[in-house]
RNA sequence: GCUGGCGUAGCUCAGUCGGCAGAGCAGGUGAUUUGUAAUCACCAGGUCGUGGGUUCAAGUCCCACCGCCAGCUCCA
């Protein structure tokens, strides 16, 4: 017998190897109510209708509502591609590899013998699904003893599936299959009841996979797809597929001539153009501002520092595959820096400290190296050469809590000034392999669940998610097309305090080992910038914009007075061009709208002769006739509360 | 790093079966003097990613390398 909590239910019994799809039978016996059930969640595990269950625990029934009922809607999806190949390419030419889900879809490993995919076959194998699904095939799942399966994949020729089973599966563990149709797959579940209830998918790409990955190893064929529930979140992820092309900020750095990135100088590492650097330099200097008002001091340090530092800190030997290779210098070993903190340590060890100095915060926007491999580098959001905005709380115990709850606040703080007010948090605690004792953990766990608590947000915990030197919490936000994007993160360091001898003398004369706190907000500047340019599509905040307003002279004519405002708005500190090229009005307003500036000042006889200028927003086109004083002034004061508006 | 796709003018891209390297935009010159998203004409611009090979002939076919893009993997 196994015994189930279920959900809304309460306690039940049922014999052993029971399915879902017969509890509920036996839960509509008793005239309750499941609509809309195609899982089950048992303990946090997905399950479909048709796999027995053989141990108890708590249950939930998930509908199409619950995010992880996709997970059986997209590995049924696979199946369908899978048997749709079959019917298509003949069943024993297919010979089938691995099938399993994505974040947004699926994709499955397939060799077709004689025959080499190519993205023109992919409409007919949609076409082909969508006929499955059509045909709703009742799914069911079975065991069957080894010898068994190894004779079935045999038949069917499915050289991989042996490999699976004689490789993957110990010996004694049931072996299952599920069929659909004439079609029948080695597959471990979850999926649907039938065909019929697959939802929206697209086919979208095609790629080469080794089998298992390895090289050397035949070569499949990958096919990607994307399944939803309803055609309409099919279609939404789609279009946002597109918005997304459309902000991307590797386009957009390249059209508005903000930063590029060239082979003469190497991959991962950024030139900032002026443009860019407009945009670099706002935030570095606001960031520098509110870090010196909430009681930082700025620090700077060099870019590379000895061998044996690296030793003391660690970094040689737990993180030296990530950092740039050694170099020499009169015999003596030095690193590049991979991240500050060994340099924050050694000036709070200047000299000897006393607890009446603490807290001591340490912040730096510091530029690190580190090696990443050529693949995985993309525009600014993963570089090799980037800056952090770093800082180093280092405090005495009684002083944990408070810093911590100051922290996060600064983090929101920041982060809603430059108009991001979604937010992901999580915990993460002790893993298993750690250094620090009970007492640190729990204090600096606790203190960091209290801080998320008292800035009233909610949070998720990752069970044994921290580093081994200590519990952190990151923080991701949510950008104007739903996407998360991880940035913050505060991090109790536990080992460096220790590496290094940090200590401070306390009331009582003695040495104290002090807690050390590493945060950061944006993580990385280049990174940030990235993200805030996919946010804006490109139309940042008048305060950030590179190019605050163009003033357009409707003929040469008007240009000596074009320039004559643009020289009053720059003397009240706005940035501004003057259009003086010999194009038509309507062309230079074409050009400051591709550009994304937000001002355009149109100036012709009426404004020359009034003194004045006609304003045209990026956002809501001609606002109409302002004094050049009364556009500064609005200028001025959306650029002062950083406000997103024209 | 792995797999697939792609590298042609500053940018975006065309280039058929192997047969004289093209367009638009940007740039330069000149004309035009314009009222809220593209005025016209002319000019210049190329080691077709790099290096080999096949061929009478290679942007095109083959091999190697480099780079970019997508996915995977990785991200104490």
């Amino acid at each position: 017998m196994v015994k189930l909590d279920i959900e809304r239910f309460g306690q039940y019994e049922f014999e052993d190897g029971i399915t879902l799809k017969e509890i509920i039978t036996a839960l509509e016996g008793e005239g309750k109510k499941i609509k809309g059930a195609v899982g089950g969640l048992l303990d946090n595990q997905i399950i479909d209708f048709h796999t027995p269950i053989r141990k108890g625990g708590k249950l939930k029934f998930l509908t199409r509502k619950d995010p992880e009922s996709l997970e059986i809607l997209r590995h049924s999806l696979a199946h369908i591609l899978a048997q749709a190949l079959k019917e298509i390419y003949g069943d024993e030419k297919v010979h089938l590899g691995i099938g399993p889900t994505t974040e947004h879809g699926f994709y499955y490993d397939v060799e077709v013998e004689g025959k080499r995919l190519t993205e023109e076959d992919l409409p007919a194998v949609e076409e082909k699904m969508r006929e499955i699904i059509k045909r709703d095939c009742r799914i069911e799942r079975e065991e069957l003893p080894r010898q068994e399966a190894l004779e079935l994949f045999e038949k069917k020729k499915e050289i991989y599936k042996l490999d699976i089973i004689k490789h993957q599966i110990p010996e004694g563990e049931p072996i299952s299959v599920y069929k659909q149709c004439d079609f029948i797959d080695l597959c471990r579940g979850p999926h649907l009841p039938s065909t019929g209830e697959a939802g929206a998918f697209k086919l979208v790409s095609l790629a080469g996979a080794y089998w298992r990955g390895k090289e050397g190893n035949p070569m499949l064929q990958r096919i990607y797809g994307v399944g939803f529930w309803t055609e309409k979140e099919l279609k939404k992820y789609l279009n946002m597929l597109e918005e997304a092309k459309k902000r991307d900020h590797r386009k957009l750095g390249k059209e508005l001539e903000l930063f590029t990135i060239t082979e003469d100088v190497g991959g991962g590492l950024v030139l900032w153009l002026p443009k860019g650097a407009v945009i670099r330099n706002e935030i570095e200097n606001a960031w520098k501002e509110e870090h010196t008002k909430r009681g930082y001091q700025l620090v700077y340090t060099p870019h590379v520092g000895k061998e044996q530092l690296w030793k003391t800190s660690g970094h040689v030997d737990f993180y030296r595959e990530n950092m740039f290779p050694e170099m020499y210098i009169e015999e003596e070993g030095y690193f590049v820096k991979p991240m500050n903190c060994p340099f924050h340590v050694e000036i709070y060890k200047n000299r000897q400290r006393s607890y009446k100095e603490l807290p001591i915060r340490l912040a730096e926007l510091g530029t690190v190296y580190r090696y990443e491999r050529s693949g995985v580098l993309h525009g600014l959001m993963r570089v090799r050469g980037f800056t952090q905005d770093d800082a180093h709380i280092i405090c005495r115990e009684d002083q944990v809590e408070e810093e911590i709850k100051k922290v996060l606040q600064l983090v929101l703080d920041t982060l809603k000034s430059y108009g991001f007010d979604q937010f992901q948090v999580f915990l993460s605690t002790r893993p298993e392999k750690s250094v620090g004792d009970d007492k640190m953990w729990e204090l600096a766990t606790n203190s960091l669940k209290k801080a998320i608590e008292s800035v009233g947000l909610d949070y998720e915990i990752d069970e044994g998610g921290g580093a081994f030197y200590g519990p952190k919490i990151d923080v991701k936000i949510k950008d104007a097309i739903g996407r998360m994007w991880q940035c913050s993160t505060v991090q109790f360091d536990f080992n460096l305090p220790e590496r290094f001898d940090m200590y401070y003398i306390g009331e009582d004369n003695q040495r104290h080992r002090p807690y050390m706190i590493h945060r950061a907000i944006f993580g990385s500047i280049e990174r940030f910038i990235g993200v805030l340019l996919e946010h804006y599509a490109g139309l940042l905040p008048l305060w950030l914009s590179p190019v605050q307003a163009k003033v357009i002279p409707v003929a040469d004519t008007h240009t000596p007075y074009a320039r004559e405002v643009a020289q009053r708005l720059k003397d009240a500190g706005l940035r501004v061009e003057v259009d003086e090229r010999s194009e038509r009005m309507n062309k230079k307003i074409r050009d400051a709208e591709l550009q994304k500036i937000p001002y355009m000042l149109v100036v012709g006889d009426r404004e020359k002769d009034t003194g004045t200028v006609s304003v045209r927003t990026k956002k809501k086109g001609n606002i109409g006739v302002f004094t050049i004083d009364e556009f500064i002034d609005r200028a001025k004061q959306l650029i002062e509360t950083k406000s997103t508006e024209l």
